[in-house]
DNA sequence: CTGAAAGCGCTTACAG
DNA sequence: CTGAAAGCGCTTACAG
């Protein structure tokens, strides 16, 4: 039994107030510009303020079919990244009035199919999720319309990274560093954009007329224990003398196994990151890594989205967003033979 | 103008099933026993799966004036801790058939008012608030029945951790080990949880007849880089043979101003920690540090949201999680002065 | 400038 | 077992 104060709805402001709940409506809509008098306004606003009126979310979302409620899925709130992307999502959506619900697709492996039913069930007007699995997108076609996927599949996508100009300035550093054996050590999830940055690094290796063996890619979670021996694979390999990480989070574990194969770093073993959060300048040695516009990219997708919602048809120009390899003490030149 | 695919409504699911709205709105609410045919309802199941169908939620909350959707506010939502906290409080919100918004309060000055906003105006039932400011309750009080604060101001809140009995545990550790100069490093934020971590640690310290200077308490914020400062202030003074801290993240940073103030821990400086996130097992040696069931808590949390939302009156019992302490090897007995 | 009325898509008595 | 109807609290033509 849930009793509780009856609550204020503008039909109780209205009969206080002494005037029809149109009239409270329209005021307290905004909307009354020119249709209510100065005086009546004020007054429907002073007895709604002393009663500590707010307009019901849901009657107005039935009536104007219009929701302010939107989904962001990332793949693992724990990790600082999507805990900064959110951060600077909700704040740009909270700018344009809507709330943001958040979804953590490891968390939940219903999580398309959630998406589709608040979606449908108007419970939602629409998300954004970032870093989609090989499999998602087709899953998520019914509803292509409402979502926005941040490094996915599609090379058409509304947001991504500019994968290529990153990998090429990570090698061309290497590079021109003078290492030639070269490891990459990747995420150990079936994200395209993982897929994506490793293909494009063997791609550009080749370009340069550089090596690569099979036994210089190895893959970790990001688990820092768990992850330590697929570092160490790469670490005990003596040909190898710099090592690329798909994550800041995966260097961390190649700081760890190079401590235990007795490699310094830089001297020893060059090591360089990806997404450039706040670890990468706890490191010692700090990290040499791939920084990526977080608070933009959020920023860019909550805008795009809000735009798609309003006409789908328009189509918005995308934002490729460029990545920066801040160069610092993670890499030097190789060790002599 | 958005005009797209008109919506399928439980009156187009009847329409096309040939039976009427109402018995669309049971079979769907799955309240169609005995009031439906078999043969009616699973013929209307069918329909509406091919439409793709699923109820309107503003509609059905306009209607029942229940609303599943939950707030949950917490300091920084880029702090693991709280992510952790919001994975298991959304996971036990989704289980009972509740989303949740997340709010991070350092990010919007305005948490307060939204949330009043929110909740007055029927988007959200309510809101868990993690750790409030010493003067966010009063202003919650207008919505007090459907807030409920984790490690808040009241001693008889629903949820609370056991700060005492943890205290306890620290000290008692560090002065069997044999310190008698015991620094504490607070954290830099006006929650009531520290303020009330700190009086209690002085009162146990004075109950086992242990001396306390004002100059061995500093604060730092959780920033590692902004911290080392209030660290170094304590690290570099040979009396503190051990630091309390708030927080790992705080810990973190003693052991970089450790590192600096040429004090090898744990022989030469003990430290203790708050939290036992990740970090503490990755922080080299690891942390000795005070673990807090993140899970549990979230857990109760949302479980106690929602009895009282059903029932304001009915006082629900409170749960006081016990705090443990983790002893690993940042502690030991002091260097010989 | 103001108010009466329709209707958004549901749920839920009520009648049959 | 099934359907017609009221009503949740808004917004928005429409009439005056």
């Amino acid at each position: 039994m849930k009793t509780g104060p009856s609550p204020i709805t503008s039909n109780s402001v209205a009969k206080a107030a002494g005037v029809s709940q149109s009239t409270v409506s329209l005021v307290m809509s905004g909307k009354s510009a020119g249709r209510v008098s100065d005086n009546t306004r004020d007054h429907v606003m002073a007895v709604a303020d002393k009663l500590g009126y707010r307009p019901n979310a849901t009657a107005r979302m039935l009536r104007t079919g219009v929701l302010n409620i939107l989904a962001l899925a990332v793949p693992n709130v724990k990790q600082p990244f999507f805990g900064e992307i959110f951060v600077a999502a909700e704040k740009a959506a909270r700018q344009a009035d809507h709330a943001v619900v958040l979804i953590d697709t490891q968390n939940d492996p219903k999580w398309v199919e959630r998406i589709i039913d608040m979606v449908r069930g108007r419970m939602i007007a629409g998300s954004i999720v970032y870093a989609s699995d090989s499999d998602d997108e087709p899953r998520l076609a019914e509803i292509a319309d409402q979502v926005l996927v941040i490094e996915g599949q599609n090379s058409g996508s509304l947001v991504d990274i500019n994968v290529e100009s990153g990998v090429d300035a990570v090698v061309e550093h290497l590079a021109g560093l003078g290492h030639t054996g070269i490891g990459y050590l990747s995420a150990d999830y079936p994200k395209v954009t993982f897929q994506r940055r490793f293909d494009y690094f063997r791609k550009k290796l080749r370009d340069l007329g550089l090596e690569f063996r099979n036994a210089w890619h190895s893959g970790a979670t990001f688990e820092i224990e768990a992850s330590t021996p697929g570092a160490e694979k790469l670490a005990r390999q003596r040909e190898i003398t710099a090592i690329v990480c798909d994550d800041d989070l995966l260097a961390a574990g190649v700081y760890r196994a190079a401590r235990k194969a007795g490699r310094a770093i830089p001297d020893n073993l060059s090591v360089v990151g990806f997404n450039d959060i706040e670890l990468a300048r706890v490191l010692s040695p700090e990290l040499t890594t791939l920084a990526i516009p977080t608070e933009r990219i959020a920023q860019e997708a909550v805008h795009k989205l809000l735009e798609k919602l309003e006409d789908p048809a328009r189509a918005s120009s995308s934002y490729e967003a460029e990545l920066t390899l801040k160069i610092r003490f993670s890499t030097a030149r190789p060790a002599k033979g």
